[in-house]
DNA sequence: TCTGGGGTCCTAGGACCC
DNA sequence: TCTGGGGTCCTAGGACCC
């Protein structure tokens, strides 16, 4: 019988979306590297040069640009088929390291075992290496008895103690045992921005403040999720990510939702509803891969939130459908009908998304032949036969079948289409795309 | 000129029913 | 005329995560 404590090992890439660009430019791998959010419009990832400059993380990329010239900062567009991709062959290397792999987001995974921590410290080494020889990554790996400490050790480790590597509970109060002292009650796992100016103003200033607090009051005050923070910080387990089947099969999501920023600004109604038709046929591309229907279908549209004008508008609609479905037509007519008659003439319109929820199994429905007799199925079917012999985003409703002059598949070539200036290639998923070596 | 995108869960409160 | 109490379901909004 295997006596050892139970652990939780929390292994995250370092800045994953900046170390993927370097993994086919490798002449970059000192340089001060950012990559930017669809639209070029701010900084999702930053290597760790950057991060030393003091450029912090989501700044407009219109507001350091200079400097980024001046100081020899390169800018990527973000290039999200190459990070998956590349993610899935690293969670693919570390899971033949330990059992029980969660993967958590596209740049970490958590691994539930039972071992001695030097076993788990050894068995981690080799786990770095081969990700670091096989793909080129550099991981950083916490490890502690509940996910909590695991991510607050890993965290850690990177950003106070300036190491990148393995950093384990055991080790981190053998050195300190008020390590949780020194951690800022707005760097643990669960307190957000909103929460932590809560806190502080209670005298709740550190990780160990939190952990010695009142769980039972602080659930009174701010529910469930900061009662089992606390609890986890106390070394209580009880936080329980999703299990293994959902993150090996690719689970199904409750909503799919599908919004993007305009490169510029749309002042029609028209040119609104091709946007949100557009927009439509993305999430139900993503509806159909999962195989589900959808109940209900929500639009937003939106001027921005960052300058002070005249004619703000947000509008908001949603539609029930007649019956669950994954139909092109009917959920693109239901989308535009959401935000039928709140268009404001002369607003400046800089964002929409549609969503779609209420979703089902498709296998679980058994439709109503009095509800369903009078769906047209012909149309949607011709689109299916389309996209299944020619590929996604070939064909669609209105502008959703056109390609314009970007690379990326799902660019309409409209005015309003995403902006991409420094885009990578996608080396990994596409030949034409592929690394060329020069010998 | 130019400020991302996509999710999850919990809770409070209203509608409705008995 | 007087008008209780408890349950369920749904939704909007708010918090969090990456």
């Amino acid at each position: 019988m295997n006596t050892s404590p139970r652990q939780i090992i929390l292994a995250d890439a370092d800045s994953f979306f900046a170390s993927c660009e370097r993994v086919f430019h490798p002449q970059l791998a000192h340089t001060p590297l950012v990559v930017l959010s669809n639209n070029d419009g701010c900084v999702v990832a930053r290597s760790a040069e950057v991060k030393k400059m003091g450029i912090p993380e989501g700044i407009a990329w219109f507001k350091i640009r200079e400097q980024a010239q001046r100081d020899g900062i390169v800018a990527r567009s973000s290039n999200y088929e190459l990070y998956a991709s590349l993610s899935s062959r690293m969670m693919n290397v570390m899971s033949t390291f330990f059992p029980h792999q969660t993967v958590y987001s596209i740049d970490e995974c958590f691994f539930d075992v039972q071992a001695d921590t030097v076993t788990l410290v050894e068995t981690s080494t080799r786990m770095r290496e081969a990700v670091w020889q096989g793909l080129d990554l550099p991981i950083s790996i916490g490890i502690a008895p509940t996910h909590t400490l695991a991510k607050v050790v890993s965290h850690w480790s990177k950003h106070y103690r300036g190491v990148r590597g393995i950093m384990t509970w055991d080790e981190a109060v053998s050195t300190d045992s008020h390590f949780l002292a020194h951690v800022p009650v707005g760097d643990v796992w669960g307190v957000g921005r909103r929460l932590a100016p809560k806190l502080m103003a209670m005298g709740i200033l550190t990780a160990q403040d939190l952990r010695d607090s009142d769980a039972v009051l602080l659930r009174k005050k701010f529910g469930v999720h900061i009662q089992q923070t606390i609890f986890e910080l106390r070394g209580i387990s009880c936080i329980r990510i999703d299990d293994e089947d959902n993150a090996l099969h690719g689970r199904r999501t409750t909503q799919i939702m599908c919004s993007r920023m305009f490169s510029h600004p749309i002042y029609s109604a028209s040119e609104l509803r091709q946007a949100v038709s557009v927009y439509t046929q993305k999430a139900l591309h993503r509806l159909t891969a999962q195989e589900s229907l959808c109940s209900y279908v929500s639009v937003f549209c939106s001027t921005s939130r960052f300058k002070e004008q005249e004619l703000a508008s947000h509008i908001h609609g949603t539609v029930a459908l007649n019956e669950p479905t994954n139909d092109p037509l009917a959920l693109t007519q239901a989308a535009c009908r959401c935000i039928d008659g709140q268009f404001t003439v002369g607003a400046a319109y800089v964002r929409a998304g549609v969503i779609l929820h209420g979703l089902i199994d498709e296998a679980d429905y058994q439709p109503l032949d009095v509800f369903s007799a009078h769906t047209d199925t012909a149309l949607s079917d011709v689109l299916e036969t389309a996209r299944q012999r020619f590929g996604d985003f070939r064909i669609g409703v209105g502008y959703g079948g056109i390609r314009g002059q970007g690379r990326m598949d799902q660019d309409t070539g409209a005015h309003w289409s995403m902006k991409r200036e420094h885009l990578s290639a996608r080396a990994t998923t596409r030949w034409s795309e592929m690394a060329t070596v020069h010998a």
